[in-house]
DNA sequence: CGAGCCCTTGAATCCTGTCAAATGCAGTGG
DNA sequence: CCACTGCATTTGACAGGATTCAAGGGCTCG
């Protein structure tokens, strides 16, 4: 197990693997795949797809239709897998593009099956993870749906410095930040405009600041307030790498 | 095997199972359950949260925020498994309803941890279901996100036509089409009043039409460009009963 | 036959999108 | 070293799609 692998394992918020169980996915690793931000890490219409762990840096999956209007289903952090729908589904109509420079575990994806025969706990650990990444597309929906500008903008900052917190337990109220207002309007579902005129409100209300790609939340109650975000005890998770 | 459970698994959408696998699922049935039209099926909070197959009806999965608005995050077909993102993530933040009387399987929960020990092609079944879920709020995130009015009530109109039609290939361009214009705009993202708007509109131009809980295509490739809908072509899915 | 629910419409309002332009910054190359 | 280019951010004016508010009609059911 490399650096990144060990490292995650020791957050309180990964979960503990039997020796066997590592032994397992040790060698269900096949290499180490470093990708410079803005890469394609899975392309729409190309198959196969590889299967991956993303193990450092932040990526996003996306689609974009025909009316130029790209859609952001979720943003993907250090332990997410990557590729698992495609695989399963056999079909490829989104995106999954890096938005930092990424470390990749790569999983072998013909030993999958395998997996799912000799360690039954593992292939619940992968279930789990494609109930935990359909929570989150869930909750972009609710977002996007359900919430005015204002507070979709609200929500995904919280939801985004949350997120990178449990998995980076850093003191401090502030957190790396690589989203360009264009991929938080993509995600929201507000144009570019729409979405820079909101942050300003919300930065001149106090309650965050972003400045050379960092995000400083000052006010994390009003901005929950203003959200109605509820919060969601993440339970230890999987890491398969 | 009851008779619903017979003549889903004849169905080309629907996968084979083995003779064993039979017999398993079999064991795993602890009763069917009928519920009337708009009778909750997972209430928000109640937990432990059962283990459902959706055997016939139309359900759907919504969450209501404090400002009022109601999401619905994806309808549900015969075949499709409810609960399982709530059993597997511990979580119970969005409810199930029945739209139609509807009948459902009862899953043993309990024996879901054998299923993964003892039949992994089950287990990579219930992979496959999740992740077709995702996929459909996947769908629905891109519905929402971006398009417009019209855009998604198409989309909508066509994509349910295409899973009823899926699923019960009868000939002729109408279906039995339970939701109120309420339902259609809290999975659309829209107001009432605008739904209807936009629902005459597309009728006015002789796209479709609703009458009597029944709707009618009349021009399935016009409305499939006005949408950019694409075509998905599904793979015989798993049933769980 | 009244109550309740759903559908339908119109008018006014407002949130959000579109269009356009200016600023600042980083990287490039002459 | 400094134009020059490209990209991201910031703003304003304007248009338009969508919401809100309101009211009326149709239908079912007790």
């Amino acid at each position: 197990m490399d650096d990144l692998s060990q490292y995650l394992r020791q957050q309180a918020s990964f979960k503990r693997n039997t020796a066997e169980e590592l032994t397992f996915i040790k060698a269900l690793k096949l290499r180490d795949v470093h990708l410079a931000a803005g890469k394609m890490i899975i392309e729409e219409g190309v198959t196969p797809t590889q299967l991956y762990t993303l193990m450092d840096g932040w990526a996003f999956r996306h689609q974009t239709l025909k009316n130029g209007n790209r859609q952001i289903l979720n943003f993907l952090f250090p332990g997410d897998i990557i590729g698992l729908q495609q695989n399963l589904l056999d079909i490829s109509n989104n995106n999954v593009q890096a938005l930092t420079p990424v470390t990749l575990c790569e999983l072998n994806r013909q030993q999958l099956w395998q997996l799912y025969e000799k360690h039954p706990a593992l292939a619940y650990d992968i279930t789990w993870l494609c109930a935990q990444e359909e929570k989150i597309v869930d909750d972009n929906l609710v977002n996007v749906g359900a919430r005015n500008g204002l507070e979709r903008v609200a929500m995904l900052l919280l939801h985004l410095y949350k997120r990178y917190k449990a998995i980076y337990p850093i003191p401090g109220k502030t957190i790396p930040f690589p989203l360009t207002q264009q991929e938080i309007a993509d995600a929201l579902g507000l144009s570019l405009a729409h979405t820079n005129k909101t942050l300003r409100k919300l930065e001149k209300l106090g309650l965050h600041s972003i400045d050379n790609n960092a995000l400083t939340i000052y006010d994390e109650h009003m901005l929950a307030s203003l959200a109605d975000y509820y919060s969601t005890p993440i339970k230890p998770r999987p890491l398969l790498c």
